[in-house]
DNA sequence: TGCCTTTTAGTGTATATGCACGTTATTCGG
DNA sequence: CCGAATAACGTGCATATACACTAAAAGGCA
């Protein structure tokens, strides 16, 4: 089964950002799949429900919300644009443009979210509520001020 | 602070997809900082380290093995097959090719194996030994037969 | 006022990821 | 032995993600 131990360690095993990934693609991959009749994924879900619920003030502001890249953020949002669902501002001259949620955008969080709710529940039900109160505590742990110290 | 309440729920607090996403982005960045130097991702180093270490049938048990779609690891292959790290045998005719590390490819992950190790140990401190544990333990029951279920 | 620094945002390029779809090879029933 | 089902793989397309670089606006200071 395992082979060139003499070079090869317990990387699999240890590594927090393989657990990490492999979770998570399973993770996503099950909130994609409920979300699929609406059309959404599990990433444009979350960001329709942050701009709408926090009205940020910049896109850099969501972008730290987030833990993501602003050049990412920037080509997420664009596919929500195209669809309607975000609008993006000019106010203030060509800086800080503001995202705003259109209504139809807040349309479709509504008609996303029984979806999205079968999802998390089918989650925590796998999990169980240990787990997932560990998971939630270990995950509140890993932040950028955590990591960079 | 929060509008639209009446709409917009805790879904921000509570979706396992986003704290995990939003975790993922943090953990992936410090590993792929800390590869830097080797020119590989956390992604790779981990996927050069399976590909050694199991010496896997077939392309799609690897994929298995890390939760990936396997189109997609037929793409993350490319660079490394690119640079000469693994080798896609074709034995078997076109079906079950072969995936192998190279003497490179070795050499590769022998070089990256320190970065990781600092990367590694970093992460575990800035989550001391209860939230890794409970970290850990959470992630192991994300797995595919309990979210289907 | 005018320059310089900081802040905010977008583009080019590359990897990462998954679904729908098509292809080839193996296997299995008749 | 042949046709159907299955298993393994690749491509087209779209989204997700980040870094390096560039552009523009805001703010501060001489």
């Amino acid at each position: 089964m395992t082979r060139n131990d003499a070079f090869l360690s317990e990387v699999t095993g240890r590594c927090v950002a393989g657990r990490m990934l492999r979770a998570s693609r399973l993770i996503t991959r099950h909130y994609d799949d409920a979300l699929r009749p609406t059309g959404l994924t599990i990433t444009q879900f979350g960001l329709l429900h942050v701009i709408g619920k926090y009205e940020p003030e910049s896109i850099s502001q969501v972008a730290d919300m987030m833990n993501l890249d602003r050049t990412s953020l920037s080509r997420n949002l664009k596919p929500l644009e195209k669809a309607g669902f975000v609008h993006r501002g000019n106010e203030g001259g060509q800086r800080r443009r503001r995202v705003l949620l259109t209504t139809l955008g807040l349309k479709k969080l509504e008609e996303a979210r029984p979806y999205w709710k079968t999802a998390q529940e089918q989650v925590e039900a796998a999990l169980g509520e240990i787990h997932l109160a560990n998971l939630t505590q270990a995950l509140r742990q890993v932040r950028n001020d955590t990591l960079k110290a």
